[in-house]
DNA sequence: GTCTATATTCTGATAGAC
DNA sequence: GTCTATCAGAATATAGAC
């Protein structure tokens, strides 16, 4: 962890590299970012690009811990409300959000459409964190056993790629999402007190 | 809708052609099929497939009403139980073992991973007929709201998905439909009612 | 209808001068 | 660190002989 002003110049420039990569892939799918375009848009030539990433591969794997990062952010500057089941809404809710306004992110985090990339154990590591504090809220808003953790992990996504591969631009599937946190949390509770 | 003799051994090509497009999609994914790969599979050369298809989309297109043909004769294959609960846990649980089954189908079918594929009218139609089933079968349970309809897709849809990006030889996630269906119907009836 | 040969365009990655 | 030039390979699609 050198601090070096090339260092940190460097690292600068990495970051905003990854920043432009994000913004192309939003624009054209994260599948269609070329090194090419990318290079062209921080002012570069695309084997300059090897400067900073080894493989393409090195930069979706950067991508993928930058992306998680900013959830993270994302998730930390909202305020939660005291009662646990509705902060566990606004949570599950920011998270919609996030995948809403940027696509490429979710499908690049969530989504496995990259056949051959897997993150490495480093940023699989954030993402594991992310996924923590949203276990969580669910367990402070009583919903404790894994299976249904993941029935409500599963209903959120299953709202969200409903909304993004069909009408983006509406709420239509988006706003029964409080409506079925209710739903399945209650059920939780009901199934958790037997 | 000729019959001729050199039309009908046309068309059974194409059938055959289409059904190993099917083959290598599923061991590669659909965005890896490749024409080359698909030529030589059938006992062509690449260029030959221009004879049947006009074009990769055309073959996609093809491969998407294929796709639709085989789960309504999947779903048509089924007996259903009379009580329309029932009937609607069966059906959702075919298209579910289908998805699973065959996830390249569901994949093309289902999710938009093709950047610049949308289906003809004509193939699409076949895909709306489907889903009419499913609503009908929805209906019948007690799910008549547009709104309820939608939640019970997406709840689906969410399960399908996880289990697939997941872990696709468990049924970690997908053992849990019935229960949501149960709970989903429920609180649909329970609002109807109202 | 099927072939060979090729056009065209794209991709990620490397070599080596400066 | 950035460049030019190039490699090596993939892809879809077309031209034209047979």
């Amino acid at each position: 962890m050198s601090t070096s002003k090339v260092t940190v110049r460097r690292e600068a420039k990495i970051a905003s590299i990854v920043a432009t990569a994000w913004e192309l892939a939003e624009a054209d799918g994260v599948a269609g970012l070329s090194l090419h375009a990318l290079a062209r848009a921080v002012g570069l030539r695309q084997p300059s690009l090897y400067e900073y990433f080894d493989s393409k591969h090195a930069l979706y794997d950067e991508m993928f811990a930058d992306g998680n990062r900013q959830l993270q952010a994302h998730l930390a500057a909202l305020t939660l409300p005291r009662e646990p089941r509705r902060a566990l809404k606004r949570y599950l809710g920011a998270l919609a959000s996030f995948a809403l306004e940027r696509p490429a992110r979710y499908e690049l985090m969530f989504l496995r459409h990259l056949p051959n990339f897997t993150p490495s154990d480093a940023s699989y590591a954030i993402a594991g964190e992310v996924l923590g504090t949203f276990v969580e809220r669910m367990t402070a808003a009583g919903v404790t056993k894994p299976d249904d953790v993941d029935c409500l992990v599963a209903m959120t996504a299953g709202l969200i790629d409903a909304q993004l591969a069909n009408e983006p631009n509406t709420d239509r599937w988006i706003r029964h999402l409080d409506r079925l946190i209710d739903l399945l949390v209650d059920d939780a509770i009901r199934r958790s007190a037997q």
